[in-house]
DNA sequence: TGTAAATATTTTGATTATCAAAATATTTGA
DNA sequence: TCAAATATTTTGATAATCAAAATATTTACA
């Protein structure tokens, strides 16, 4: 009785996730375009987020922090460069680093794109009081931990 | 002080999703290969679970499960056919109607990517009671409703 | 019945994202 | 000082994607 349950909630979970998961990139995209930002795409944004609006970045520690080669950030980065949303120069100290800023274009992008996200999250919390919030992040937490098992080739 | 709480925990919860988004994509990838399906790409094993095992499916449909053009899909299939991962063929009652279904090997590749995400969800909600499972699915369907709203455009 | 419109798919031409490997420039260490 | 290491860009290739044009077939109706 108990593990029918269990079972129906588990594939309810499983389509909500997949659901999920395709929502968030679609939805995510549009709001690049409704945001006024039409010439970049989500993948741009994501660049943009992870430069951020603080220190100067290099190019290694961004194409680390997206996964991708740093051959591949070259590219996005003239792209964006070309569209003005970002800057980059020569690092004082160490000539070979390019560091890269944001312009006022993409800082505007960063806070719309960061904005997009808090809506998300205040969306989904809405309503919830503190135990099922509890419950909620201890669950992603546990996710978490099963993709540190498999990144380091634990499970299967 | 209960505001405050709130705070970090929608902080957290977005940390805790962007990281959930990186690790799901990535993970998924590596499975793919991990299961001896090394000439196929995620996106790939995404279309084969759009054709399922049940009925044989037309292009439309699954270009619209997945939300591409059917140019695009028509692209993917003419590679997943070549490496022999599902067959074509022309409806008998429409002959416009070209009807996709998976051969052996795509079987096996759909089961393996199932499999995937059963033991995803189940890493997920191991050691969760009722009850927590219960906030998980509440929270998750209000994100459901966010993005319905967004759709629409009632949240812009 | 014949033809125009609608529908399903493929093809074409273009862009973007991606990688691995080679090339370039600079720094570090011995 | 010079070889090795490091940071980045460039090169050459492939995959995913779209919009628009082309092709084949069905449907509707005059």
């Amino acid at each position: 009785m108990v593990n029918t349950m269990r079972k129906n909630s588990t594939s309810t979970l499983n389509v909500l996730l997949v659901n999920l998961f395709n929502n968030v990139l679609e939805t995510e995209g549009k709001a690049v375009v409704a945001g006024g930002f039409q010439d970049i795409s989500n993948n741009d944004m994501h660049i943009i987020d992870a430069i951020g609006v603080g220190e100067p970045q290099n190019m290694s520690k961004i194409a680390s922090k997206r996964m991708v080669t740093v051959g591949t950030l070259t590219v996005n980065m003239n792209s964006l460069e070309k569209k003005g949303y970002i800057e980059r120069r020569r690092s004082e100290e160490d000539k070979r680093v390019v560091l890269v800023t944001l312009t006022d274009k993409g800082r505007a992008a960063f806070f719309h794109h960061r904005d997009f996200h808090r809506n998300m999250i205040r969306a989904a919390v809405r309503g919830l009081d503190e135990e099922e919030m509890k419950a909620l992040i201890r669950c992603l937490e546990k996710l978490d931990g099963f993709f540190r098992e498999t990144e380091t080739g634990q499970v299967q």
